[in-house]
DNA sequence: AATATATTTGCAACGTTGTTGCATTTGAAA
DNA sequence: TTTCAAATGCAACAACGTTGCAAATATATT
């Protein structure tokens, strides 16, 4: 998964900074704020820049947003780059950190007469297995 | 359902401004954004009590929180007072509606070893059974 | 390799949401 | 009616995110 790849075959133009957040997102095992992911990038980009990088790559499905409780954002990468359905998040309440539990698809609700579904977002809260485990902290 | 009474059973002191929010947001039958209630109340708040309420609230479990992509945020009565499980929310891309689907509960996720679940949050969005139907609009 | 052009960047300014500290006011109990 | 803890309003502040615009840059073309 080469990120310049992933921003030809969008017709994106190969930016340091959209670049560097694919490289970083793709390699991290869990989900990523933007301090973060700005924490691990050797360039140095004006806040504006982050955030239309992030809805650039966003909008062409390359990563994706996570929202936990109106304040905690972070970004994955996104289903069609490594997951291949509706996946559910995970987000500890210990340690905060958020991750795509690719195992586990999405129920399918059933809705009311009438009503279409577009999509389905399940954030399950709780406790990682690390923060669960004290003695090997 | 008397605001008065539910202030009483959990010992919160009865201001206007909590006893206002917790009558209104039992009264809609949709989630409601901060705005949306301070427009259906009589007396004029600050917002910052206007928070501070919905904070305390929340706390006790009097109403509950739902957020929409960061930004959209609306609260809804809780569990305790009307529903009785955790159920899921729809969101409506048309009309930007939030509504407490009560007759929906949660499937029960299976997290890895070790994993504990606290809570599960399931938002469906969509179109909603009025918007999905223009010719009565 | 040089040029042209559309895209992207950085900066400044701004808007919204939510919080904190503090003086004042108010609810409820004695 | 008095008392006191709790809630309110105000001012200031912080974080997040957006917009307009001039300058810089990536890519296609010559």
């Amino acid at each position: 998964m080469d990120p310049v790849e992933i921003l030809n075959r969008h017709n994106l133009k190969r930016t340091s900074c959209r670049e560097g957040i694919i490289g970083v997102v793709l390699k991290a095992n869990q989900a990523l704020s933007e301090n973060e992911i700005r924490n691990r990038l050797t360039g140095n980009y004006d806040r504006t820049t982050f955030y239309r990088s992030f809805k650039t790559l966003v909008q062409h499905k390359i990563i994706h947003k996570i929202v936990i409780d109106n304040q905690l954002v972070k970004y994955a990468p996104d289903n069609s780059i490594t997951h291949n359905f509706e996946h559910a998040h995970f987000y500890c309440n210990e340690c905060h950190s958020v991750v795509c539990m690719d195992d586990i698809p999405v129920q399918k609700y059933v809705l009311p007469n009438g009503y279409s579904n577009d999509e389905t977002e399940v954030l399950i809260k709780g406790t990682c297995g690390i923060c669960s485990k004290p003695e090997i902290k």
